[in-house]
DNA sequence: TCCACTTGTTCTATATTCCCGAACTATTGA
DNA sequence: TCAATAGTTCGGGAATATAGAACAAGTGGA
C-alpha cells in the first residue's frame, strides 16, 4: 500500500477543488466532514441506508478529494481517519468553499419540500 | 439545428455549475463573459494566440456552459451572441460565483510571477 | 501463534464521457 | 446563385469512471 498523498496548500488548484466538488457523492462526503469538526472513516459513508456505493468506488472518491486538497486522511490501524481541510482552504480562498457548501445545503433543503 | 436550451433559474444546479467551471477553457470563457458586460461570439475565443482550440470542441464547451446555466446564447444571424448569466445567478447563490471567478483570477496572477 | 474479521486499496473489464477532424446546416453578402 | 462565415453534429479513438474480485494490512480472540 502506497503512502497517502496530500498536496501542500500552495499546490491546491481551484480547478481541482471544483472538479472534486462537482460530484454528488464527493460533495456529500465533503459537507459531512466539514460539519463534523472531527474525523470519520470511509466506511461511515457506506451503509447510509439509501445509497449503496461499492467500497472500491468510495475509495476512489476519497482519493480524489484527498488529492484535490479537500480532505486529509491518516491511517489509524486498519481504518482511515478523514478530516476536512476547509479551515486551511479558507485562509487561501476566503469564503469560497463555505459558499459552495452552503449552496449545496440549500439545494438539498429545497428538493425536500 | 435544434433550438438552444437554457435552463430556468430554478432548474440550475450547483453540481452543474461546478462541473462546468472545473475546466480551464470553460472557466476562461465564463470569466471573460462576466467581465465583458456585453456579448461575445464563440469565434472570439478561437484565435486567442496561445491556445488553438478546435471549434467543435469549443461548441461543446459553450453548450455545457449554456446548459449549466452560466451563459445565455442567442442566434443573431449566422453567429451567436453569448452573455453571462452571473447577475441572475448572484440572486440565487449570492457571492459564490464571484468568489470562484476571483479565485481563478488570483491563481492566474500567481502563476505569472 | 494462528486465523478469522475488518478496512481500505489495487486490478481488471466494461461503460461512459471527452476530444477533435470531417461533414453538415444555416445565414449573409456579393 | 454561390462562396464565405459561424456553429453544430457525427463518428471513432483516447481518456475516465464504475464496480466486482482479489489483495494488503492491522486487530483481536482462541
Amino acid at each position: 500500500m502506497r503512502p497517502l498523498y496530500h498536496p501542500a496548500l500552495e499546490d491546491i488548484t481551484v480547478q481541482g477543488l471544483l472538479y472534486a466538488m462537482s460530484d454528488p457523492i464527493r460533495v456529500r462526503i465533503c459537507a459531512e466532514l466539514a460539519q463534523a469538526e472531527g474525523t470519520m472513516n470511509c466506511a461511515a459513508f457506506l451503509p447510509n441506508g439509501k445509497t449503496k456505493i461499492p467500497k472500491s468506488t468510495l475509495s476512489q472518491h476519497f482519493k480524489i478529494l484527498r488529492e484535490a486538497g479537500l480532505i486529509r486522511s491518516e491511517r489509524k490501524g486498519v481504518e482511515l481517519k478523514n478530516s476536512s481541510r476547509c479551515p486551511e482552504l479558507r485562509k487561501k480562498y476566503g469564503p469560497m468553499l463555505t459558499e459552495i457548501l452552503q449552496a449545496y445545503a440549500n439545494e438539498g433543503k429545497e428538493s425536500k419540500r
